[in-house]
DNA sequence: ATAAACTTTCAATAATTATTGAAAGTTTGA
DNA sequence: TCAAACTTTCAATAATTATTGAAAGTTTAT
């Protein structure tokens, strides 16, 4: 496999992958092509690499700098802005973890806290909605702590020893 | 909040949460509605509750069915099919996410092993790809790994104490 | 103060994904 | 074997989400 398929294999399943976790493709590839590039990108090298607008490429680039993934670059003696991916990978999962806690999971557990301390009236469905969604609430209230947890602890356990069998 | 009011926003919390886990609306809601019920429901029960298609419903509860979070319950003297989903949390997360590895997580780790071991030509850029295609490799697989180890395991210490914490 | 170089915004449009509903298919009981 | 009761399929349509591109906005250098 050649450099040029290799990268353009890995930007679009990066891409598609980014669909599944509810972020969108030009972001998710707009994140993979920085992170494989070795040095600062302008709007207009992206616009050009991955073949997509100047307002997709301002519009997801903001977006990524909203979730703290993508900064930007000043080159001093040039006027455009570059930009530039998180590198660390380690550095990277714990951002999103943080972010998909923050914006996805704290909602919804919110929500299954509400629903589940509704008031008993004694009847069958209602004793059935509170037991299930407390189990929910408890299950992902464990998970997301879990989640951070992990993420942040900079190499647990099993981290070490699979590394120690990789290299 | 009344028994109603809670149902209805406990439904429509999940099957929003759902979208942005790639399982569509109907699905996350078919599945909410299941997991709060006393009883089996048939096809026309949650057509009712749910005010959707009958093509709708065939649909993704086989799609619930593929993934293994719902069954077909027969009913003796009963004509139509009825259904229920696995109704005990630890059970449901850990089929969640077994399919997920196996649909989502597994295919990209294969790309990212690829990527990364294409050949080295010496070049800066081919480095770059090589390097970080890796981490991202090494990151995935043991994110993978421990996944399952946790949702596996029936409680490890970190649920162990919440659960103390929150009863 | 002006103009060139650049970025952002947003209404229009395209692409994708979900939903419907009716026809075709299947099962069961008489 | 027939017909009623039920489920599945799938082409058409609706709803949602992503993308474009040009106009408006901003910054910088002279």
């Amino acid at each position: 496999m050649e450099y040029q398929e290799a990268k353009e294999k890995f930007i679009n399943t990066w891409g598609s992958l980014g669909t599944l976790w509810g972020i969108n493709k030009a972001m998710a590839q707009i994140q993979a092509l920085l992170f494989i590039s070795t040095h600062p990108l302008s709007m207009e090298d992206i616009m050009e690499d991955l073949q997509i607008s100047r307002g997709n490429t301002s519009m997801n680039l903001r977006q990524l700098m909203d979730w703290g993934i993508v900064t930007k670059e000043l080159i001093p003696g040039e006027r455009k802005e570059f930009f530039t991916t998180e590198k660390d990978v380690q550095e990277l999962a714990r951002i999103i973890a943080k972010e998909r806690s923050r914006r996805e999971i704290q909602p919804v557990t919110k929500v299954l806290k509400d629903v589940s301390s509704i008031t008993d009236d004694g009847t069958k469905k209602t004793k059935e909605l509170i037991k299930q969604t407390k189990a929910l609430y408890d299950l992902t209230e464990t998970a997301d702590i879990m989640l951070n947890k992990i993420v942040n602890q900079q190499q647990n356990w099993i981290t070490k020893s699979l590394i120690k069998l990789i290299k």
